[in-house]
Parts: structure tokens; C-alpha cells; sequence
DNA sequence: GGCCGATATTGGTCTAGGCCAATGCGCTAC
DNA sequence: GTAGCGCATTGGCCTAGACCAATATCGGCC
């Protein structure tokens, strides 16, 4: 298999902060260049991987650096806030925008209503200790009178659905896939355009099966994991091996 | 915000192919960087997004095309057999290695045996209408006897601990996050090596909360999402709620 | 007609270097 | 003593072009 030369470059950037912790800083990319003798465009692009890797973080001006391992979960639903919380991470969140705003025709297709119809959007920054963790862009239908001061008083969204509006969620259904950040989103979270993110869309379904919520979070990929825990009763996974267990 | 060069390039290669469907060409790099007055190096980079965006693929010496759009999706435990089969995807898997060896640290940890304990490794690509979808490398704790040709038997790893060992899973755990493809899992996938992946860790408990599986998968992140469902409370509620169709 | 090899085309990798922008440090002026 | 300016350092972006490798095409040969 033929082997890149940046991917050697990659490599032995790698074995240079074997014994270093995090924080630490790596020799700068024209340092690096001359040492491997190459050029800094290979030096970069062997970096890039490993940021995107998240094993290194750069900053323009400072320098590049020994990432933090990747250890912030987020789980389903509610989780969010209670498993930072358990976890000492101080979880919060910055409203950037809350508006009724007519359905266009995906958040109509996902909340199941029909397009144009006002639903509520609610776009947030979530953080950890701080430091903005997912962009985060809800959408809730039904009637929600004085939405804004009732997120105030809770702080988490599933609190106050729960709580002021008495909605209780049954099903959450989340897909995760991946994505690569433009500027913006890397602005809001503090990483680099083109980096990978886990991008995640989350249905909430009420007792009724009506979708009462849909929500678009972008996550830095480098830092974030994703839980998902499932129990594998009789009823709930009734298909089983049985029936489609045969590959070709 | 300042945005930079290669980002409008992104655009208007987008709006190029706004009204063209997936498989048209692309024009070449070169065609691209004149008619945009820019280099090729920026062109490259503003492709390389749109393909880790899985909006586009190329190859060499062929050229550059519209991708397909991304829909295969991913459930889990026994679903990834049973969701393609029931979406005609024919899902089929081919078996790289099956060995029986000391567990390692991690292995050992996850598992919950003592590091050395022979345990069972089974690494295979999955496939979907014979292209390659995933690397996946899984290990089973337990005594398997001739677990080779019962694998064989049966096709599929759950329907195989089901039915020939009566190993029957109560709980399944998948932890999700993005990685970059290396250039062997790259070559086996058949994308480019440094592209975003999802890494996919899935632990699988008996009724006993032993865990009798751990399995690393590697998805390309360009093709695939992966759906978790859960419900909440002890609420049932209609199965087809959740599962939206269309994709963007 | 069909096989095969030369060649043009296209993406893949790499170089060498220029200019810009953010950062941090030290020096200077008050 | 301190506030602020200026400069060196570092990563961020871009250029122009060379050479390599995989692919497709087309022509000639059997």
C-alpha cells in the first residue's frame, strides 16, 4: 500500500508527543518542516488530520499543542444537562435566538405540520465549564405562550416542556452523521473550518406519536461522543435474528 | 466574518451542481481554478470539503462527479442486516480474519476478563449491494467452538450467538464518534484516506450484564448516518412514529 | 472483430515561498 | 507603575508549478 508522505509526517509527529500531556506544546509547522525535511504544506496537512483526529489543537499566533483526550459524553434526551452535571462539566446555555416562525417545508415534514404553519425555533449555544460545546437549532409545535420567560425560569428545554407545558416526550429518535463545519459554526465553537463535526438531528415524540420537537446539533467532533444505550427486550426489538439474520 | 477564498469556490461549485443529478461530471480542477482565477491548491481544498461533505466523489484519472446522496442508515444491534435487507440495500460480509487470541488491555477491559484470556476476534468488511460499507473488528468473550463454521452457517454474528450458542443479548451499548480514515481503511473502503468516519464502539451485555461483545466498527462518514431510538418512561407508543424518509 | 499498447487526461502528492492575521512579549511613554 | 504601542512569532491562506499514478481513449496489429 503506497503511504503518503504526510502520513509518515503524521506518524512521527505522533511519537514526538508520545510522552508529552496534554497542553504541551509541538515545534512549530516551519520547525517541523526543516526537521522531516519537507515542505510546510505536507507538515500541515499531517497536523490537520490530527487536529481533526483531535490529538492536536493549533491557534493562530500561539502555536500547535497536545489536545485533551476525548472525553465529554452526551447522551439522549434530557442527558445533556444531567450527564455533564453528574460529571462536574457546569453545563449551560446561551440563547441566541427565539422566534415563532413559519414551518418551511423540512421542520414541517419533521414536526409533521403543515408548511407555513408558526412553530417555535430556538436557537442555542450549549456549553461545558464555559466553553461552547453544540450549536444547537430546535423546533417545538404546539401552542407555547410565554415560551421564552418559562425557558428562562427552567434553563433546560425538556424541564420546561415538562414542567410549564406539561409535554412529556415518549420516543427520541436521534441520527448522527457526520459533517464538516463552515465558518460560522466553527466561530460559534472555537475550531477550525472543515474540521469534522457529529451533526445530529433529534425527533421528541409524545406519548401520542405526534413529533412535538426536531432539533439540529452540531457537535465539535474532536472533543464529543455520542451514547446511545438500548435494552434489547422481546418487545422492542421484535424482528430479531429470525427473520432478516441471513447475508448473502 | 472573514471567509476565506476556497470557501466561495465551495459555493459556486455547489450552484454548479445545483440542477445536475448524482453521477454528472464535474468540470477538472484545472478547468475549475481558471474559470474561478484562483490556484489549484484552493480548488482541491474547496473539493476536498464538498467530498468529506459527501456531496461530491472523484477519482483518479476518471475525474470528479455528484455524489449519491447519503441515505444508508444504520440502526442498531441486529438492524444493520435487517434495515438493508428491508430497504433492498442486499447486505452481504466478507470474512477478513478469524482468530482466537490473547485479549489485550483494552479488550480485556471491555470485555471484563483477564488481559491474556483467549478470546475470540472476528474482523470482516460489511458490504451493501457488494460495496464495501465498513470495517468492523469485533471480539466475543465465552467458548464459541467452531464458531468459524456456525459464522457461516448463519451469516450474521447475532443470529450465530442466538441460535448456536443460545448467547442472547439484553443490552447493547454504542458509543459514537468521528474519526479520520487511515490509508488501509481507506483502501478497503474505497474513499480517500483522510475523510471523516464514523467510529462506532458497540458493547453487547448478556441478561446478566456480562458483556460478551465488543465491536469496533468503521463507517464512511459520507454515506451514512446512524439511527438510535429510545423510549422514555414506560410509555409504548406506535412503532412507525419516529422514522422520517426523506434526507436532505 | 478483438486485443493491446502508446498517449492524453485527470486527480494525488509535494515543493518553495509570499502575504495576511492573531497572539504575546517587551519596550516606551506617561 | 502602568497603559499602550510596536514588533517578532506563529498559524492561515494562497500561488504557480512540478512530477506521479490511475484511467480512458484511440490507433494499429493480429
Amino acid at each position: 500500500m503506497k503511504v503518503p508522505k504526510y502520513f509518515h509526517v503524521k506518524g512521527q509527529i505522533l511519537s514526538l508527543i508520545a510522552d508529552r500531556g496534554p497542553g504541551d506544546p509541538v515545534p512549530t509547522e516551519r520547525e517541523l518542516a526543516e526537521a522531516f525535511a519537507t515542505s510546510r504544506t505536507t507538515v500541515r496537512k499531517a497536523i490537520a488530520e490530527l487536529v481533526a483526529d483531535g490529538r492536536l489543537v493549533h491557534t493562530q499566533g500561539r502555536g500547535t499543542f497536545v489536545a485533551q483526550p476525548k472525553l465529554m459524553q452526551v447522551r439522549q434526551l434530557t442527558s445533556f444537562s444531567q450527564d455533564l452535571t453528574s460529571e462536574g462539566w457546569r453545563p449551560g446555555s446561551v440563547l441566541l435566538d427565539l422566534a415563532e416562525v413559519p414551518a418551511d417545508a423540512e421542520v414541517a415534514a419533521r414536526l409533521r405540520v403543515p408548511e407555513g404553519q408558526p412553530v417555535h425555533r430556538v436557537e442555542r449555544l450549549r456549553t461545558a465549564l464555559d466553553q461552547p460545546i453544540a450549536h444547537e437549532i430546535a423546533h417545538l409545535s404546539g401552542p407555547l405562550p410565554g415560551l421564552g420567560e418559562e425557558l428562562e425560569r427552567h434553563g433546560s428545554l425538556y424541564a420546561t416542556l415538562r414542567n410549564s407545558y406539561g409535554v412529556e416526550l415518549a420516543v427520541v429518535e436521534d441520527v448522527v452523521e457526520t459533517s464538516v463545519a463552515d465558518p460560522q459554526q466553527a466561530a460559534l465553537l472555537g475550531c477550525d473550518t472543515g474540521q469534522p463535526m457529529l451533526l445530529i438531528h433529534r425527533t421528541g415524540l409524545d406519548v401520542d406519536g405526534k413529533p412535538v420537537e426536531w432539533t439540529r446539533s452540531v457537535f465539535r467532533g474532536d472533543r464529543f461522543r455520542f451514547v446511545a444505550q438500548q435494552r434489547v427486550g422481546a418487545h422492542s426489538v421484535p424482528e430479531q435474528a429470525a427473520s432478516g439474520g441471513a447475508l448473502a
